[in-house]
DNA sequence: AATGAATGAGTATTCATTCAT
DNA sequence: GATGAATGAATACTCATTCAT
């Protein structure tokens, strides 16, 4: 077998066990999705998931990194910039995310837990996902005011807002809240109106 | 010993163990904290804190009871709808809740992964906790639109945008944020402004 | 139940753990017992087993150290020392020790290995046995060269001979020879003579 | 490739094999050795291996079986017998068993746990190496007695003591014993003075 | 009410060995 | 002969909870 059928046929594999882990995570949480159960959902023995994850908690890190597109933002944000219309920019950089995060609301249901729970996990997820993504989204935002396209605001906290309202409502839904869970289509649209117009009545 | 007494007496160990449990708690996580360990720190015998919690969770979910106000709430809602400026009642209640949360957002951290783990117990915060303080909300933004002191909104999904914004801010913390850690005082303000102006420059 | 109650009760339960180790350890060996098995010959469950030793480690040090009559030695010495007669000491203290030790070998065999194989065990051996004893009887053959009972002898290297024949011949038994096994209670007869009269013919 | 440099290659490959044991068994002990640190140290792939040893074990045995030099035994002993003195004959042939025991002690001490342990190993062991070297000693210890060369001894425990003088202090060197450890090569001058001579003082 | 000894359920992970290529 | 991916058996230990005293 040439090396790189052997690699694909290694990526294959991965990717078949991450989607199992997908599952049983989703349903069962983290601590009560058994190895074995993954394994079996997977279609390959319990040692097996060794050879390509070190570790549970490795094999619920790759599954946030399949969800959180970490190379990609980069990309959406420079369009973001390019654009005219930064209201426009936004309504679909949340219909986007929302749209990828919302259906997979379980998984991070499940792993959300022991992100808290456990520090290396939690300096691991800092390190690899939230610090990128602030420190881009403040540049975006600070590149806006500077364009003076947004009125000047405290970028760094500002952009936490922002994140933080997204983050919030997903942990809402996590802890059960309906509303969201069935309106969650119409975030985009709620959001956008209210970040970039306020509560304050219009004074026509 | 007349029963009044007696029920004091009860009342005060009660105290000490919750006292203990959050410290205890606070310092190690839901789970690495040990029964014994805020048995210890309490000063009772393991067996002992049986009599006044059915259950490690139940001890989580009186904890959460204290921090949470609950009663406290409607009287804020109430006092605010008699004030004629809703954005310094904003500013004010925003500055209330997150000086009780912050200080306490390790006890959050300890807990919050329980609640998302365990069905029973997140049901049992839903209807204690998010379900009444969320309707309050609704009552009490459905009454500002009323009155024309905010714009009309969608009162359910904006309701649930501002809370998640809090909350959102809140477990970004746990997650080891550093920028909220060090300015969180700053929150209230930042967010006042953000929800009640938005984002658009001012068109002068 | 008073103290002293308890502790007595504490002390018979410890005895009565330890004595069911004895019989498994010596059946399976070290790696093969299972504590549960322990457990169910001592008539416990298994939890109960580690409230009174810390690991299954422990455990096995706190058999040996049953075997090892530690304190007891001292006072052998010291009686060896008050006796004209070395030989007969020394062919007594021989009898002796061989009685405890030997009726017993099958659970130096089970403990050995793990003593050669865990660092940690074996400097707890080390320091708790083999020191102690080694300095003592370095003691007291000193004495004896120097009230000219024995003929000047190294006395580092002598007794560690004379230790390491006793030793040597267990592990020889732990190996299965079959002659040791039989015949182990003429050995302290021939071991006297040997030590004392060496090989050489009489020169009559 | 013809039959004969096939064979050589195979030799060879099973010697690199062994080398790589020897190091890796006595850095890490048997257990803690894993089959493919031994394969990466001998530069195979970890299935080679099991084309050259059925097992773990049986890789082990080999081991031994080049420490042991079964065969030359009995010319040595043979040897002694023509020689006129004893006594030198014993000093060296302790001197040179020593030689070659000590320096690899840590391989015998990776092993020994696994013989006492392993029913059919020791066995194994016992029919090997122990019984042919016990069997050849007493014949030489035997024919000594018979040539008045020693004085008669009870020769089968006899032969075992000195064996077991031996195997003990290299058990108490296993065991951190550091006397020994530091003057093991004045051992052959010791005991074939212990042995010879004994313990009594010289009656001049 | 308080105590604290006893209980026993529950599982990730390693690694020798195999065998299809 | 060589490879290395796949296999799957095997177990000590913790700690929330109980209940006899």
């Amino acid at each position: 077998m040439p090396d790189a059928a052997r690699a694909q046929f290694a990526l294959a594999r991965r990717t078949q066990i991450l989607d199992a882990a997908t599952r049983v995570f989703a349903e069962k949480g983290f601590h009560r999705a058994k190895i074995k159960e993954i394994a079996r959902e997977a279609g390959v023995a319990g040692g097996t998931i060794y050879n390509y994850f070190r570790n549970k908690e490795d094999l619920a890190f790759a599954l946030l990194d399949r969800l959180n597109e970490t190379e990609q933002r980069a990309a959406d944000f420079a369009q973001g910039l390019e654009m005219n219309d930064v209201r426009s920019f936004f309504l679909s950089y949340l219909a986007h995310r929302i749209s990828i995060v919302w259906p997979n609301y379980e998984v991070f249901r499940a792993i959300l837990p022991e992100i808290l729970t456990n520090p290396e996990l939690r300096t691991r997820y800092q390190t690899a996902f939230l610090e990128p993504t602030t420190r881009m989204a403040e540049l975006f935002f600070g590149a806006l005011v500077e364009a003076d396209q947004i009125r000047p605001v405290d970028v760094p906290l500002t952009v936490r807002a922002i994140a933080g309202t997204v983050t919030g409502l997903l942990l809402m839904q996590m802890l059960g809240d309906n509303e969201i869970a069935t309106r969650w289509e119409e975030l985009p649209e709620v959001l956008t109106r209210l970040f970039f117009d306020g509560l304050t009545r219009e004074t026509s």
